[in-house]
DNA sequence: GTCTTCATGAGAATGATTATCGATCACAAC
DNA sequence: GTTGTGATCGATAATCATTCTCATGAAGAC
């Protein structure tokens, strides 16, 4: 009744990767979370990480995103529940943002089409204002 | 003087995909368009479905989206300018939505934490209502 | 028609993600 | 502490979408 995992392990790979995850501020990719691990000395194979990252998107534990050319990156939620963010393109910094008033907007749309069990993805590009000064875009 | 794209020349295949989706309603990947024109008798090839593609997408000819394994899909614009989608996620049947408060929400939010060059990324998933009916999700 | 230049396409290359599968390790029971 | 068992790891091969290469073909200008 409260095993909700019954089966999950605590290893020394996923220990690094969820600490990995709680120093980092923003999103992060696979790719760079096995290479950083490596380089701090953590030995971790890249499957391991992609299958971690998965199993973690999948408890709620990371959000994932998708980077303009197509890859996942995963961040440690800081804010429990849903919200969106505001992503600088330029260095990836990232705030979490709640905004009810896209929520009751989406169900509203939603509903409005006939569409039912509704999620949605709602992302912010933008320049933070350290990038902004500089950015040749 | 009318000449909007110096270099841009209009041949066979060009044709075929910009006709092959203003047939098709909704997203369609490069891969399946590239198929199902090879099916319809039309001679493409992949290479060129993806140049196409992405210089139709520059010239704010179609819609991009990316579908939940990360692969790109495109749709012939039905409305002019900036919209977003309502995409089943049963049928893939797709609603352009233009909604002014989502703007507003989004450049409000931008400005509260110093963001500039903002963009944003906003679509709906969820089941329309012919699939809602008999979908198990 | 000729010429110049861009477009095409078959196949190779790239790069992220996933699958494979024997070796290894966590952890509960003894 | 030992042991048994099954989850987990990881090196590497396999997948798969997308991009690149470059010789050949076609559009448009004259």
């Amino acid at each position: 009744m409260m095993t909700e995992h019954p089966q999950r392990r605590t290893t020394r790979q996923r220990t690094a990767i969820g600490e990995f995850l709680a120093h980092a501020g923003d999103f992060r990719t696979a790719q760079q979370i096995h290479e950083q691990l490596r380089m701090g000395g953590d030995r971790v194979g890249l499957a391991t990480v992609y299958r971690t990252l998965q199993s973690m998107a999948e408890g709620g534990e990371v959000d994932t995103v998708r980077t303009a050319d197509g890859e996942s990156a995963y961040r440690r939620c800081t804010t429990s529940g849903h919200h969106h963010h505001l992503v600088c393109r330029s260095c990836g910094r990232t705030e979490e943002i709640m905004a009810k008033a896209v929520e009751a907007w989406a169900a509203t749309i939603a509903a409005q089409h006939g569409f039912t069990d509704v999620t949605h993805d709602v992302e912010l590009y933008g320049l933070c204002a350290r990038c902004g000064a500089t950015s040749t875009r």
